[in-house]
DNA sequence: TTCATTGTAACTCAATTAGTTACAACAAAC
DNA sequence: GTTTGTTGTAACTAATTGAGTTACAATGAA
């Protein structure tokens, strides 16, 4: 029994069996309950249920008899019906929300994002808003590279973009620009384990001094923290600028670190 | 609480406590726990599960504090995604199903249809595939309502169109040219009772004479027969050829009336 | 009459989600 | 310092749903 097929199809708000069934039905032709039950796996004595529940439904025919022979309705019609409910639904419910929410802007300035996707988003967010400057200090590859098309696409044409990176080396691959770091200030931006945990920066963004988005890794967990406040985005901006251009003058003076919230 | 909103978010795979504090949280704004479960009616204790998902499952973001606030990520972009994701799944799904279902016609020349899309279908179906002449008798103006647009749409323009009905009278609102049915016959096409259930012939579809569907009401339900069978129909169609024009010269020499399934 | 198959009905079991209870940590109010 | 209320965690119960089973009547062929 293809998996792929009833997890689709199961994604589309039928349940195990009704997939299974279903799916049976549609390389079967036409059959029986039995054969049904055979191919798909379903218990005999519940085929009779489901294939009722799938008539129903308007994803099968059936002739009566002795047996009863059921036949599955085109899977091309099937699942475009069934598309065409979800995305109604789905329509219907932005359209509402929308209504719903508040654009008023909220007065915290700082937020955090723990899924990847919210994260991806947050990051593309952040480059198509940049106007004149993109500062971005990058410690992972990795991350460079799954944004590296974003960098090129969302980034406006006019905005200055420069990456900082922790060691040349790791990022010899990229075409980009790069710059590295100023040495001595790996005490800044290093891993730390706290309680076990390992606390990893990634990357930080900082668009035009006063907003920034600074990704962590947590963990096995990756998590953003977003910055719309002006004053500490530029904070951390003068700070990045002294760490490349070489240093703080000596001195223990260390700045807070930027990953401090 | 908006019910619309939970409902389809729940299609789109939302638990209900997910549904409802998403939705609030979209109305308030910014927020805490305690506002989500004001505004959404989830108990205050399971908020902080629901909100952690949400914010894991990218519907929401947060910043740490006492109380903790929550903010939801804008409806537009979540939908959006929710809706590739189905969108994805469908189309795979589809394509799998393609590839499982074979082709063969198929020997069975009979089989019900249940379902009031599945119905729609098939009578669409028939339209277009009727290439010399479709012959619709129809005792239910609701029908031809419904399906006066395929029946100008999907009917071939050399395909010759007869519509016969059972009182003229009913149908007097439709632009169509229809026939009355001959006198005296309401015997073949009645409705009857068994069993306390009524069984109602509602159309009859005949097209080129060799493929017919026949809806009946059953009790609340509607069915379509739908037959391909060439010696069936092509009876079905002289029945009826018989019935318009006037009549089977007397006696009783009834024929099967044309539900017989 | 026997036997296997078809079909119905009613169950049990497991998983998920809804809704509740108890309580520790903390902070403000008296 | 004690009281009070809020925040947050954990673990529970209850309801629902869907998966899987059992028993058995009806049918039909051997």
């Amino acid at each position: 029994m293809n998996v792929e097929i009833v997890d689709g199809l199961r994604k589309l708000g039928l349940t195990e069996y009704e997939a299974r069934s279903y799916t049976a039905l549609v390389g079967l032709g036409e059959a029986t309950a039995r054969e049904v039950h055979e191919t798909s796996g379903v218990p005999r004595t519940r085929v009779y249920d489901i294939l009722k529940d799938l008539t129903e439904k308007g994803f099968a025919e059936f002739v009566q008899g002795s047996p009863t022979y059921y036949r599955a309705i085109e899977p091309e019609r099937v699942i475009e019906r069934l598309k065409d409910e979800l995305l109604e639904a789905a329509d219907r419910s932005a359209d509402e929300l929308k209504n719903l929410s508040l654009d008023s802007p909220g007065s915290t300035p700082v937020w955090c994002v723990r899924n990847e996707w919210g994260i991806k988003n947050r990051v593309k967010d952040i480059m198509k808003r940049a106007d004149g400057e993109l500062l971005i200090f990058c410690r992972s590859p990795d991350f460079l590279r799954v944004h590296r098309s974003d960098l090129l696409s969302e980034v406006k044409r006019e905005c200055n973009l420069a990456i900082i990176v922790d060691k040349m080396a790791k990022f010899e691959e990229f075409g980009f620009d790069l710059q590295e770091i100023g040495g001595g200030f790996e005490e800044i931006y290093k891993d730390v384990m706290v309680d076990g945990v390992n606390y990893s920066l990634e990357c930080m963004m900082i668009a035009d001094g006063k907003e920034s988005i600074v990704i962590t890794r947590i963990g096995e967990e990756r998590m953003a923290v977003v910055v719309k406040l002006p004053v500490v985005s530029a904070l951390q901006k003068g700070v990045l600028e002294h760490l490349v251009k070489g240093g703080l003058s000596g001195k223990n003076s260390h700045p807070r670190p930027p990953t401090s919230y």
